[in-house]
DNA sequence: CACTAATCGAGACGGTACGTCCAGTCTTATG
DNA sequence: CATAAGACTGGACGTACCGTCTCGATTAGTG
């Protein structure tokens, strides 16, 4: 079923994907799909998240610059992959208007921003970073602005961009080589 | 029929309306609404912005740090608006899932990015900031976190904190007082 | 707007026939159509009889067995021309549907009967049929299977078999040739 | 689904029947209807079939004249009930329009045909028609002038009048007594 | 000759029903 | 006993026309 659902989103896109498409691509039945999953966005996630999360912990390089560039750059490789693109943006948009998959999407953001953030802790820690700086805060400036030209799609984020994102980043945060 | 789907948006969210609610709402037949709007999201996008585009220019106030922060303020203010809020939320669900919709509203995206970017270009310019800043990518540091916030729902930007971020992003920026 | 309604009938038929149409193909307002009739079938009525009705009087051969066959070939040719026939079902069937029509058709029907009742009650007079005919029966055993047939569609009258159809309903009617 | 269709029809005739109407009636969902049933005319087909088709045999009485007396008087027996007579010119309408539909209620005509050619043919074969009647326009002759007043409506067929009929017709089919 | 009517085009409007799609629940029979 | 098969209620979709109803913009005929 996983399986069915990941083609159907690839060949269609999240909003013409149905339950009843991925019953009857998977030859299996509708009340089996409801039996393991409550609602469409669900089984995606899974779906999703089944290739994804080989519970890649992020990386430590022993210094947030690079730790902080090689996240960026696997990062913003998404962009280049157009089918796990449009899952994402799916996604995002069905957690806009399902709270009971708000909820499931929200701990999954929560797991990537906890990488980020662990990131940027170590840094504090280490002294490269400010030491009052707005963890959180941070940690949005980092997603927020690649899940905002994903929905958007005014842009693309190019990996090759990376490093220079760093660096404004790392000057906001008032970074200084150890 | 923009005041029934304001209400209705607010009493039930994006995800609830319908065009038929709508019409029932405002006493208005369903094919009137068809003549007038192409989908629910343009009908939503217009109840908005007619209420919100006032034509605000974005402010001139002489000095970048001042522009972004009086910007920043502004735009975190939305947040306090639940309805607003939910509105906003909901037509970026819609921007993912129909494509009709994705042009339009992209382009009103647009109009709101070109405002910070001319503040931008004019600390540039003023020397404030660096000769070679990634504009694009700093517009998108802007309001990529408040989206991101505002769609996950995972913590609210506080006016009170726009003077700390601004800071934070002209650091990044290069920023020299002038 | 006759000219178009016979247009869009002859393209499309009857029961694709919509007021709609008429006025977008004759560029003529929705309202100017119906300020002169009363609903389509009303004007595809005038639309048909303006072709149709020159007035025929029943032929008057000097006897029945002419007078009929010349009906029988004239009705029969009805048959072959596709166009007219379409319209002749149209008509039928709206008289089913819409009871405010339906007196229209019938007093139109009537007039066509009365041209036949006439044709037999001269072959009563003259001695040739039977005094007892019942002339009304008669009558509709002349336009029945016409109809029938039209409506039906599965076979059609040729006016070949007018003559041998003209002799069947002699016999039955008691004819004696004078 | 078929009783409450039958009953709306008895209540304001084919015209103004609805699916819509039929679900709502019934208790159940338009797309349950639609699953069965292809059109309007195919369910109102079926509910006034499945009343009649006791699968009656034509009349074998052992004679032409008694068969089709016996046939005719329960022909013209249709027209008293005005239920069934309603439905019928419904039928018949819906074919006019609905090309769809018209196959399927040719096929059902033909079958009614097809018992009054039998009978016919069971007279040539017994010596009391003309060996060389032409049977498909004599069948046209009985169905013809009912349905013809049935649709038109300007008179009634009474079954009082079947033996007068009957005889008109065995005359001009060239009936000899055996 | 200006002024009133009548007439028209254009098309907005409230409605009704269409036929379709899909969600989510529930029943049956099969292996 | 879980499953496939699929029937069912229900809600909304977007479309097509209906018949009614303002609106100006022509025209015509009259005063």
């Amino acid at each position: 079923m996983l399986a069915a659902a990941a083609e159907l989103l690839d060949e269609s896109g999240y909003g013409k994907l149905s339950i009843e498409g991925i019953a009857a691509r998977s030859g299996v039945a509708k009340s089996t799909i409801y039996r393991w999953w409550r609602s469409k966005a669900d089984l995606v996630m899974e779906a999703y998240t089944e290739v994804t999360a080989r519970r890649v912990p992020g990386p430590d390089t022993g210094g947030v610059q690079e730790d902080l560039r090689v996240f960026l750059d696997t990062l913003y490789r998404v962009n280049a992959n157009a089918g796990r693109a449009r899952v994402l943006r799916g996604l995002m948009a069905e957690a806009q208007l399902d709270d009971g998959f708000r909820a499931a999407f929200q701990e999954w953001i929560q797991s990537r921003r906890t990488l980020m953030s662990t990131i940027l802790m170590r840094g504090v820690e280490r002294g490269e970073l400010a030491e009052d700086l707005d963890v959180e805060y941070t940690v949005d400036s980092v997603f927020g602005p690649f899940w905002y030209r994903l929905l958007v799609g005014h842009a693309e984020l190019d990996p090759a961009d990376a490093p220079k994102h760093v660096a404004q980043l790392l000057r906001g945060a008032g970074y200084r080589a150890p």
